[in-house]
DNA sequence: CATGAATGAGTCTTCATTCAT
DNA sequence: AATGAATGAAGACTCATTCAT
């Protein structure tokens, strides 16, 4: 009996169509890209886009589910480091290298206008609960290496580590001549300005 | 020969439509946001926002303008002051002010979907490029009188101030902890620290 | 005690009003002319529209009632002529030279599409009995003269002769080098042939 | 892979939107025939309509294209006659069954009050110019075989056949007692009265 | 499973008409 | 009487979603 369903085409279909969803979102924004246009991006036709995603916020869970699980795989990687600020540092690294892709930004700004949706809401403070969780551990574990500054508690120093981060992509999405390469240095110099005891 | 307008009548109506976009844009996203639904919050019949206003977007320009003209009010009061430093910190504190209408954050958010129309994408980049002249000119000359750091010319320098002020926008809308009121001291810590020589 | 309303200005505006939808129904089709736009062609506020004709279509009635009045007027000041068939070649004359105004080839293709409305059908239909009775009668006038051709009734010649009027006005709306000065000495050959015994 | 369209069915609906946009327009005029009526009447719902035309004014210039295809096809059908003037009046015999449609007159009405939009206007004149040209060299010919009077010329002549049948269709719109049956013989009488020499 | 035609709810916008001044 | 701001009903068109093939 022939297998009607591979498993390995399904997924690769599925994250073509994640991509696609990624590439028009940032280019269109959430309204402005149709689940048609998704659709014939990532080469499939537009019922087909419905066998893989129930909905089209269901295509944008998935995105945001995959950013978040994105990063709690990089944190997952860090155990047992013994240097915490350079963590944080090659976290903030790590950040600048992601938000290269020029969709990021876009994609950014498109979400944003999309927080009316309770589940999409709720995904979106998932995904920045999840970095600030583990960021704050090894934010708290630098203030007790004498490494960053203590006069601010550890979740708020992580709310601005997040901040500044925020903050570069917006710039990257306003500014033409603001780019993640040419910026780079300057991020980490600011965030070690802000950790700075 | 009666006159049957009422300026006054009139531009009252024009603000009140002004803030129920505000509002609305805020809480639904730019698409979200449906004429009807602004003009019921506004208290006025459905047609009757097209005598104010001839499309959807315009409304919306007319909102960033506003920002704008603002923005250029404020620094044009500051004209002759002689503690440049001050400025550039007066500034940050009038931004964390103005942010303080919680309505502003997810404006901000809503909007920035919407760079898909040209005219909307322009009226966003004046206004931070309205926001970028004025600010650089204060920082320039704290540069000179040897209040800021100089290993960084004045232009990237403003770029990271507005950047530091985007990400505080952007907090606000993410984290319902984090309020313009209890983060304002952090704020001018922050950009001290970005700033120092 | 001073009279409020001057009849004579009264009258004057009605008439603004009436020539104003002539042009603009011509121009822009009954449905494309706007109350807004007529009342701005004539002169006045859009709302003293209003206090002229009650609805749009009104003054649509009243310019086919000044038509159908007109018609009337010629057929009246013709009486007690005696030569029958040098009436009906009059009236052909005198409608070319009507439609030498340029807008009435448009207005009749404006009228033409709202004929849905039983009130407008009536007034036309009102206006083609009004022009085909006269005229049948200086028709039969002419038969009994031995004028014109006695094969075919009266009624069908009248019919016959207004069918070549408005295959005029359509070929003035729809070929530019159709002009009635032109064509007029062919209009009237045609009609002959029409009606030659 | 199957396929999910039948052409044939396809087709088949197309044709049926362009009957029921030929009968609502007759009945309705341009204006009064909303999209959602004729989808209704078509048997589709209101937004396939847009799957087979994408506006309103596309499904009426198919029509107007679908009539000017015919006249084409029925002047290439004649070529080879050697009775020009015998072609002439076929032609002219052909016109008068097609309006026999009753739909033919009203929709012809209805069509011409839209001539604002460029569009059209050049359909409109586009399948003005095809009966022209076509009618023109059968006319032309049948001046050079003595059979048709020449002191006019041949575009004048033609522009004068087309001015009756257009007159034609105007009376079966006007008078309910003038028919196209009834009034057949007495058309074609006319149009040779027209050209004798 | 894949497809794309079909659907209708929902959007922005227009405009005849009303009415307070 | 004159004005033009206010109104809301209605229309063209879009698009997420369903379903027969």
């Amino acid at each position: 009996m022939a297998r009607t369903v591979d498993p390995e085409k399904h997924e690769q279909r599925r994250l073509a169509i994640i991509d696609a969803g990624l590439t028009c979102f940032a280019e269109l924004g959430y309204e402005g890209a149709t689940t048609a246009r998704i659709s014939r991006h990532a080469g499939i036709g537009s019922g087909t886009f419905f066998h893989y995603f129930p909905t089209k916020a269901a295509l944008l869970l998935a995105i945001l589910e995959y950013g978040t699980r994105e990063t709690n795989d990089w944190f997952a990687a860090q155990t047992g480091r013994s240097d915490p600020a350079q963590v944080v540092r090659d976290w903030v690294r790590h950040t600048a290298d992601d938000v290269g892709d020029p969709r990021v930004p876009g994609f950014v700004r498109a979400v944003g206008a999309v927080m009316s949706e309770p589940a999409i809401a709720a995904a979106l403070a998932a995904d920045d609960e999840a970095q600030r969780r583990s960021l704050r551990i090894w934010i708290r574990r630098a203030q007790q290496a004498g490494q960053v500054r203590t006069d601010v508690s550890a979740p708020t120093l992580t709310s601005w580590v997040l901040l500044v981060l925020d903050g570069f992509l917006g710039r990257l999405a306003t500014e033409a001549t603001f780019t993640a390469a040419g910026q780079r240095r300057m991020l980490l110099d600011t965030v070690d300005r802000l950790l700075a005891p």
